[in-house]
DNA sequence: TATTGTTATACTCTATAACTATA
DNA sequence: TATAGTTATAGAGTATAACAATA
């Protein structure tokens, strides 16, 4: 190393300091590493497919529709996401009898072990943000940002 | 609308509620599009470059090297990134005199100008939050917020 | 006419390996 | 031998228009 280059003091971050998007984003940036190495990575599955798998294990015959509003996802994505999830054979797609455009969605019996299995990994990962929240700060922060999600 | 089909309820989401992720992934949905609409459509700025802009504002002469590390952004990336800030005018690139391998980077005055802008406008739309969030609550989810970011 | 879902397409974002030039 | 940055490339994520089937 150069001796004419010192120890680097920390880079100035004031000014992004007030807005809310940037904390977020940053703070998302540890959350998305606690996926992915307890979750996404042993388990092969994608936050949107983690997060499919859930939803769909909670409301049994939900259509894409619903989903895609809910998740603002839209449909042509959600129907590339969920053929890689039946492909995977986690998910089963069924016409409505009586609305025959719509279809509705669950889980098969590997789909619903799986979100089991995922839903108690993230848990697991997730456990490590103990160390720099308490359990009353996790709860604060969790309905500040479903307030914001509105 | 079919006669057969009552107006559905909310999806259930308790499978998630308890995992932080996706209350981060949700919220950020929020602030995502409050920027794309106050600063990124109008100004024709990304999040990224807008991150940029802010801090080689603060911090003149920093290197490529020191926002890698900072924003978790792989060199190649942030190379491509910094090209398309340069050929538009607002960042410019100097070869360290001591060490001819790093670069330094500064804005322009129409970067700086930019900056400035951006950074209004960001607030403006952020004030939107306003409404689901008193100052105190904002600023307490800023602290938990970069708590979780470390 | 409007809605659910699909196909096709394009553009951005992200990750990695291989390279250069310097140290 | 290690580091700063670039080039090349491939994969994942996102957005939109055009379409088929049904209501």
């Amino acid at each position: 190393m150069s001796p004419t280059r010192e120890k680097s003091p920390p880079l100035d971050q004031s000014r992004l300091a007030h807005t809310l998007g940037y904390a977020i984003a940053r703070a998302a940036v540890t959350t998305n590493q606690l996926f992915s190495q307890g979750v996404g990575e042993p388990l092969g599955v994608r936050p949107v497919e983690f997060t499919l798998l859930q939803l769909i294990f909670s409301n049994r015959n939900t259509t894409q529709k619903r989903l895609c509003d809910l998740l603002r996802v839209p449909a042509p994505q959600m129907t590339l996401i969920l053929d890689r999830l039946q492909e995977r054979g986690w998910v089963e797609r069924e016409r409505d009898a009586n609305d025959r455009r719509a279809l509705h969605l669950r889980l098969t019996a590997e789909g619903e072990r799986l979100a089991e299995e995922s839903l108690a990994a993230l848990r697991v990962a997730e456990q490590a943000l103990d160390r720099v929240l308490s359990s009353g700060e996790r709860l604060l922060l969790q309905e500040l940002l479903a307030k914001v999600a509105r």
